[in-house]
RNA sequence: UGGCCUAUGGUGUAAUUGGCAACACAGCUGGUUUUGGUCCAGUCGUUCUAGGUUCGAGUCCUAGUAGGCCAACCA
């Protein structure tokens, strides 16, 4: 869709209407502020997709920013992985920036607050603090350090800023209201004090500032025209603009907080706690195994860049709270894959087919279509043999008219080969098939032109040549929790909603022209699904993970009898 | 008991700002097809409730109801 007949969403509407009255179009500017403790996931995608959309719609710029402010949980790990995430979503930031590399505009600005009697310093425990803060429906006390003086207040901060004070000693707080409504204006903590190694500032802060200090200010300092955060935030606004007050200059850009739902994807979770303990419980095989809903996790899973994209701009942006069905996704995976990725044939559960009157020994190459969305991916040869594999729900002894496939007595299309009949089958001890004998018309032949080759049969199956099979490691992949919303439920812990048969590792045969296949390659199993080449693959070993499966409207047929 | 936010098909978002409720997904019916894929056509709504303003309300007003968020030296 063009941006230009796309519907707004309520923020572009903020945005247009500051435009119209009168904010200077070239000033707006953007960020996505991530903090470096964790992976980004799919609901991340959507915030990534809004403030990069919203640059690339207004050709503005947009800052990546690391809200690094708290030295425990962040590290430099998660820097680059975030970074590669975004650049592989394909978006392009304008400056790489860090909170931390404002901490002394954050200082600076700290003493002038407590010079102006706007900050003090607290020098009692945080329970204690706790006790005084009051409830939402009940006001807080003030402490008894409230009123200490600008010279008692500068020299303890001074200390703290020196590192004389051990962690939990004091705080710096804003001295706003105590009974505010808003229990986040009730003086909130600026600085506390952590002798914690910072990944880019190393030791040489010994105090920290807090989100709320810091955020507004940083996008003051980056000059962010809106600051678009999800709706937890929403009561931080005030804060926001008391601790812009403190510092405006209105002949600069003043930064507009406005919040949005953020969006829930249905069958997963998203936390990082949560993320977390499929990881350490080893539910998973880390951040980036295919069922995670990380973007690491669905890039090794199959998903391009473009459906997720694609996805983000069709759920929208919105503020009531919301449960996105992950079959919105499938469909854009599929979508893309469905132009992009060339046809293959692969058996994955096989029954073994000789085809009587096929002679020995003989073999051919047989011309097929790399993608019938696409004309210009050309031909590619497959090799027809005697003994052939099918799929083994593509045969049943009986069955009635609404089962096309093949049948004792019935004929079937081998796509791009020839048509065949089932004769007879033989079976082991236990009743199970073991083998499929056939006959072959030999004038049936795929694209000869004959009369029996224009021959119309109900179903087509695909089939790989058993003396020219690739044996492959095949990683079928389904939803990770059975239960739609998973970690809603008030009783119930969401793992008890995994699903036991999440992943299951099978052996394929493939056809041969998989032979170099390489990591990250994207094909469509035909009648099957869509796969990719896992990064576990060797060139001994080729390792498929499964992306999606095709729509399957057999599958309900079946279900509904 | 306080404050803030939200309410439009099964799902997600729109509605030229007060003027024929639209788009996508999912579901269901058919058609095309050498993938039961793709593609094409059709189908699926008391805009949370009750009042009010108005020639006209999804949109404005009032009162309810339901859901979410808010008491980390986290972000």
């Amino acid at each position: 869709m063009s941006e230009a007949s796309k519907s707004l969403n309520f923020l572009e509407h903020i945005i247009e209407d500051d435009l119209k009255k009168g904010f200077p179009k070239d000033q707006l500017r953007f960020r996505f502020p991530p903090e470096p403790n964790g992976y980004l996931h799919i609901g991340h995608a959507s915030s990534i997709c809004l403030n990069f959309g919203l640059g690339l719609r207004y050709d503005s710029p947009v800052n990546l920013r690391f809200d690094d402010t708290n030295p425990v949980k962040e590290e430099q790990e998660f820097v680059d992985a975030i970074k590669r995430d975004v650049r592989w979503l394909g978006y392009e930031w304008d400056t790489e920036r860090y909170a931390s590399d404002y901490f002394q505009q954050l200082y600076d600005w700290a003493v002038i607050l407590i010079k102006k009697g706007k900050a003090y310093v607290d020098s009692q425990s945080s329970e204690e603090m706790a006790a005084q803060k009051g409830t939402p429906t009940e006001p807080g006390m003030h402490s008894p350090y409230r009123e200490r003086s600008v010279e008692e207040n500068m020299a303890l901060f001074e200390a703290m800023k020196r590192g004389e004070f051990e962690e939990g000693t004091h705080v710096l707080r804003a001295k706003i209201d105590m009974g505010s409504s808003n229990m986040l204006m009730r003086d909130p903590i600026m600085y506390r004090i952590l002798h914690k190694a910072h990944h880019r500032t190393s030791t040489d802060w010994c105090i920290y500032p807090m989100y709320d200090w810091t955020h507004g200010e940083s996008d003051y300092i980056e000059q962010v025209s809106h600051s678009f955060c999800t709706l937890e935030f929403a009561m931080h606004r005030e804060l926001y603009d008391w601790f812009l007050d403190q510092v405006y200059d209105d002949k600069k850009v003043r930064p507009k907080q406005r919040e949005f739902a953020r969006r829930n994807l249905s069958h997963t979770v998203v936390s990082k706690r949560k993320l977390l303990k499929l990881v350490e419980g080893g539910v998973v095989n880390g951040w980036d195994d295919p069922r995670m809903p990380t973007i690491s996790g669905l890039r090794r899973r199959g998903y391009t860049p473009e459906s997720i994209r694609n996805f983000a701009n069709t759920i929208g942006i919105a503020k009531r709270d919301n449960l996105i069905d992950v079959s919105l996704l499938e469909f854009h995976v599929r979508e893309h894959l469905n132009k992009i990725a060339p046809r293959v044939m692969g058996v994955l559960d096989s029954v073994k087919i000789v085809i009587s009157n096929y002679p020995e020994g003989e073999e051919e190459w047989l011309e097929a279509e790399n993608n019938p969305e696409d004309p210009a991916a050309g031909t590619r040869l497959v090799p027809f043999s005697r003994e052939i594999y099918i799929e083994r729900n593509d045969f049943r002894e009986e069955a009635n008219r609404k089962f096309f496939r093949l049948k004792l007595g019935g004929e079937v299309r081998l796509k791009n080969a020839y048509i065949i009949k089932a004769e007879s089958c033989s079976k082991d001890a236990d009743g199970n098939i073991t083998e499929i004998q056939c006959t072959y018309d030999p004038k049936s032949k795929s694209g000869s032109g004959t009369e029996e080759s224009l021959r119309k049969v109900k179903g087509t199956l695909h089939w790989v040549s058993i003396k020219h099979a690739l044996e492959a490691e095949v990683r079928i992949y389904d939803r990770l929790f059975l239960d739609e919303s998973p970690d809603t439920h008030k009783d119930k812990d969401f793992m008890e909603f995994i699903n036991p048969d999440s992943l299951k590792v099978i052996k394929g045969y493939l056809e041969p022209s998989l032979k170099n296949a390489k990591i990250e390659d994207r094909v469509q199993f035909q009648r099957l699904g869509y796969f990719c080449v896992d990064p576990d693959s060797t060139s001994e070993k080729l390792v498929f993970n499964r992306t999606v499966t095709l729509r399957d409207t057999w599958a309900k047929i079946q279900q509904k009898s």
